[in-house]
DNA sequence: ATTATAGTCTAATTTAAATTAAATGAGGAG
DNA sequence: CTCCTCATTTAATTTAAATTAGACTATAAT
């Protein structure tokens, strides 16, 4: 057993040569979980993405089954923040569909182009043994907590078709954002094309049309302020 | 090695004992592989499953890469079957987006309700070795001209929305299928109402307005015949 | 210059799973 | 009844990977 406690970074000026190597092995880790799923994660292969020896992970992590489990917590927790403070940086008074257009953006850019964490945490949430799966459920609660709030919303402000059940489309748009990690390939079609695309189904798919709508937010009291504005505004805080 | 050539049924009055315990080997291994992952499945789980000891396994599949291939590829092969049943069986001028309803509404119904295969193959496509890959490809492939059809022909009756690009909103709305297995469950929610929300989410986020799609079908030539009957008649010839 | 400590390595050890070998039971053909 | 073949079992064998033990190296404080 190493002599600090594992599982934490030792003493920790936060970014010391040891906590750079502990987040090498953190990043190689996501890299192989996110292609050869948890079973399929060996940690030599770990190691290796790592360049180091597969020893030496026990240094810092306790376990294989320690590693793997930050690996998708820090996942969720990273997808969700982006996310979050995405929404955070979003004029108060901003319209619902324009919120979950900006969550929808954020999503994809952070998944596709950011994060082998966000990948690994989301295709491996089926497979993992049961105790790690139970502990991941409340992560990835919280991040669910985000988009039910903003479907809600747009409920709410009578933006949502009367004939969607909100669960299940809400599940169904994130299963579409989702999967996006098993097709998209920077070298056959720009991020930006998804994106748009994605923006445009949901919305569509999701939303009143422009008429109804009217009617529906007017006799719930909710404004339609800062409609097309708002989604220009999010994308260019986080990514101008 | 077995006496017969294995990865075959050996004789085959084709429902013999024999037939039926290589069936009960591949429903298990189905069973397995799309809860476990590729590499998570283990020959003894599969047998346990099937109600036999694992070498047994051996008669029936010369390896434990041959019959996990056989098992993905069965998925992809008889989910293709049932849509394309199910579209084949649709009149011959049904209309474009009514089509699409009834791929979306069987895709679903095979997948949740009816077959581990489709989703061990689903699952699984992204985490098996190479050349298994690279085979399983070309039946993903048959599959995905399936919906490419689909997709073109809504497009080129006007039907699509301009701002989609077609691969990129084809590739969206599989996912949010596909990943409808890793969220629903029959005890919390009826698939009725997972399929109702599908096909209005996907017609919606696709589909242009009603009055938009007028004016290009009638400039295209496409007529509009059995619009809303077709897709009610889809679900009763294959479900009623 | 010496030594303590963090960080890493090489060389076991252990364990789990796939695969193979060889033996056994069960049912039909002679 | 006896033999043959199919189907399946139990008992090796092999191999791959996680984990542990123990040694080595660099750095920096004394």
């Amino acid at each position: 057993m190493p002599r600090k406690s594992a599982d934490k970074p030792p003493v920790d000026p936060s970014d010391s040569k040891s906590a750079r190597t502990r987040e090498r092995i953190l990043d190689a880790a996501a890299h192989v979980l996110s292609r050869k799923g948890y079973a399929g994660t060996r940690l030599s292969d770990v190691a290796e993405q790592a360049q180091i020896q597969a020893p030496a992970i026990y240094y810092y992590f306790s376990s294989r089954e320690v590693l793997i489990e930050e690996v998708m917590w820090v996942g969720v927790a990273r997808l969700r923040q982006h996310v979050a403070e995405a929404l955070d940086a979003l004029p108060a008074d901003t319209d619902p569909m324009d919120r979950i257009d900006t969550a929808v953006e954020e999503h994809l850019r952070y998944q596709l182009a950011i994060s082998d964490f966000a990948t690994a945490a989301i295709r491996n949430a089926g497979q993992v043994p049961e105790d790690l799966r139970t502990r991941q459920l409340a992560e990835d609660g919280r991040y669910g907590d985000i988009w039910r709030t903003l479907v809600q919303d747009a409920q709410k402000a009578g933006g949502l078709r009367a004939d969607l059940e909100p669960r299940v489309a809400r599940m169904l748009v994130l299963g579409a954002l989702n999967w996006a990690a098993e097709w998209w390939n920077p070298r056959q079609g720009s991020l930006d094309v998804v994106v748009r695309t994605a923006k445009s189904l949901v919305r569509h798919g999701l939303g009143v049309a422009a008429d109804q709508e009217l009617g529906a937010a007017r006799a719930t009291g909710v404004s339609r302020a800062r409609r097309t504005t708002a989604a220009k505004g999010s994308t260019a805080s986080t990514h101008g």
